[in-house]
DNA sequence: TAGATTGTTAATCGATTAACAATC
DNA sequence: TAGATTGTTAATCGATTAACAATC
């Protein structure tokens, strides 16, 4: 734990976390790097300097256990401990995330919904009340809300990130199109979908040339 | 264009795309790769070799001219053709991409949507008519679709994307939490926002570390 | 022309893969 | 014990950054 670990590494655990959950599903008790390896298309290599980040799970000439590998890599990403979370913006991409039901299971706890259109305001989702922004900087302070999902259109997105890093905020996950800049000490994720596309637009057009030639 | 370009470089593209179209919008001609580099908060030497995998944009003593530059990584990500889709999957994920009108303007043209649920086939979506999914084979082939959107659960997504494989999809945005299994004859864009909720979860715990420390 | 900035080569840095001794 | 597989070091590969000649 004590060298800084690449967002590499970091952004691969999930995966292997997913992998690891549907081989305890399957009520499979041990895996081998290499067995795990050919699933995922991935080296065993990888698998085993990755994990050895965080500390031998394994045990040589058996393999690692499923179920405690899995649960290691929960505690390493600190789904262990639940977090409290807000959605701004009602539209359906923050029904969509509120509804999906494995967040929950996971340890994301939605308090609330926030909204700025009058409309919007007062409807139930997911049985939440969406309540008026105006209410949001009173909300997280008493609520004690580390995690706000922005869900909300490009415009309003920095100076709207640049408040809720006021108000105590320390990680946004962030929707819209837009770069934030929040200080260092406010955690960005950014799920940025239109350059997804364009990532897949790409793909398609290289496969299509390929495929000519 | 001979060479192979690194998935790190095509990633980065859709920025690029992001920042320059802002800079459109504000009216600004010229632009120098240093300049543009304290603005995205990348380095000034990245942001020439990556232009420079595609061919010399600029121009030595002046810079890069703002729309031409727009308009050549446009081409680049195949922007500048329109894309038939569909949605597969009429959730509010789904409502969510079909009613955000930015990836219409950008050439990617929603043809239909489609489910499984009987109580959902029928509904009009974004002015479209939700269809069963046992009409898609058929939809694909006719109007020549190349991209299908899964917005649908994990259970179902590995099967339908070889379906999709067969009737003729050439690429899958794929938001099922679920890694599927095509031939590399189909491209596949993943967003799994699980994933990416998990990797927040991370990279928040890490900072509250440092902090204690 | 002089100054600015690119395009591109070279140097550095970091991540991935290979190899193998340690060990269960 | 013998076989298997890890943990970890070393080698390789690739990506990023630095430097600078070319040139507008």
């Amino acid at each position: 734990m004590i060298n800084k670990i690449s967002i590499a590494v970091i952004k691969r655990l999930p995966r292997y976390y997913r992998y690891l959950g549907d081989l305890l599903d399957d009520g499979i008790v041990r895996i081998s790097s290499k067995e795990l390896s050919e699933k995922m298309k991935v080296t065993a290599s990888q698998i085993r300097q990755d994990l050895n980040n965080f500390g031998g799970f394994g045990q040589q000439g058996y393999g690692y256990n499923v179920e405690t590998l899995y649960e290691e890599i929960g505690k390493i990403l600190g789904l262990e401990k639940k977090h409290s979370l807000v959605i701004i913006g009602a539209g359906n991409l923050g029904q969509a995330i509120i509804k999906y039901t494995d967040f929950e299971k996971r340890g994301f706890i939605f308090k609330g919904v926030f909204d700025s259109n009058p409309k919007v305001i007062g409807n139930t989702m997911h049985n939440i009340i969406v309540q008026d922004v105006a209410d949001l900087k009173e909300f997280i302070k008493s609520k004690n809300i580390q995690i706000a999902v922005l869900t909300i259109p490009k415009s309003n997105a920095p100076e709207l990130a640049n408040d809720l890093e006021k108000w105590g905020i320390k990680a946004i996950w962030n929707f819209a199109p837009v770069d934030l800049n929040v200080s260092d000490k406010v955690t960005v994720e950014n799920v940025h979908l239109s350059d997804s596309l364009m990532t897949l637009s790409y793909k398609l057009k290289d496969a299509e040339n390929k495929t000519k030639k």
